[in-house]
DNA sequence: TGTACATCAGTGAACGCGCGTTCACTGATGTAC
DNA sequence: TGTACATCAGTGAACGCGCGTTCACTGATGTAC
């Protein structure tokens, strides 16, 4: 019956992103394509002609949660602040972020955690992370506190893989400890300086 | 043809189970039972025969890796250690140990994620997480070095999830940050007393 | 200590169904003239 | 501005196959006497 009345082509192509993302996060990675397509108002067939497989599916799900991740963290960096630690200090802001409805940093992530038994989705976010490292390794931070700060970040956020409730990062443990990683950004000083032991 | 010769039942189940983990790991959570059966030297029938369905022998795949992280915990107890935090510093010491063959902690964990697809698994952890994080709370650190500390094992742990290799935790870096965690939960004023911005 | 019998620990063939993929068609849209 | 035609954006039925589950059967093990 053609073109659906009043979507463009793009339109349709979005709404299955999306509704796989939203199914694959209920169903896992089983979610059919028919429920996928369904819930976009397109059939099965509909679904194959813009993504010629499941797995090209997937794929393109991983590569659009990736790069709204990294646009997340871009859209975080304060155009005001040209110190050294602005982008470590943008990440903190992203990961630490609490879930409001169009936030779906977080909620990006998970389903790439989800997405990541495709070896081709494994690859791209391999290729994302370095990449990401390398810039962070040149935000002009000493390697010591960027460490520290980075991967207490990426716990506090992956908290909720592990069976953490979603609430947890609205704890205002977790608001403080964010307060302290930015402040540490600005004065690694503070964290260098204190009378560590020789390993 | 009746029992395999020279293997107890008990044998069997554990090579099952260690076949799962193993073939799950590799081709996700999609590995036929077959294939794992096979993989165990016996037919699937003599795995339906241990294990019900598949869901049931991932929930006691996932119950064992639990259990046996747990435990990991545990063995990294210092019994000469008797100070406020020793259970946070053995969890610290079992996230970030360097992978050597034999410590299965942080694959367990990999393995975890993937199996997590599962609603009873999910609920399993997430009753695994909410034990641990109490136990942790009685642990006799205050509430932000802690939050800091745990916070930090996580995030390195989880690293390799998001594509990170697996050497790196074996960097200086981590080397040097897992000494630095230890040393605050001996001397939590270190950081309770740095001159910390008011939020 | 040998024998009978129940149960255990499997085998392997068959079934059936969910689901990804293919395919023949089709109505709406865009473009040339 | 209307018309013809190619292409686009789908539909929906059918196929086929991988895989989880069922089932009838069986040889080895354990136990009672």
């Amino acid at each position: 019956m053609g073109r659906t009345a009043g979507r463009s082509p793009e339109d349709t192509r979005r709404a299955l992103l999306d509704a796989a993302g939203k199914a694959i996060r209920a169903r896992g990675i089983h979610a059919s394509l028919d429920d996928i397509a369904r819930h976009a108002g397109v059939s099965k067939g509909g679904l194959i002609y813009h993504f010629a497989s499941k797995d090209e599916l997937i794929l393109e799900l991983a590569r659009d949660l990736l790069t709204s991740f990294r646009s997340d963290i871009t859209a975080q960096l304060d155009p005001h602040d040209t110190e050294p630690g602005r982008l470590t200090r943008a990440y903190i802001r992203t990961l630490l972020a609490p879930a409001d409805d169009e936030t779906a940093a977080r909620e990006a992530i998970e389903l790439i955690a989800q997405l990541m038994t495709i070896p081709a989705v494994a690859e791209l976010a391999r290729a994302h992370y370095e990449q990401l490292d390398a810039e962070l390794a040149a935000d002009g931070l000493p390697d010591d506190v960027r460490t520290l700060v980075i991967a207490a970040a990426d716990g506090i956020n992956s908290a909720p893989l592990w069976g953490a409730s979603m609430q947890y990062m609205q704890d205002p443990k977790c608001q403080q400890l964010e307060q302290r990683l930015i402040q540490l950004t600005r004065q690694p000083e503070l964290w260098q300086q204190l009378p560590w032991d020789a390993a």
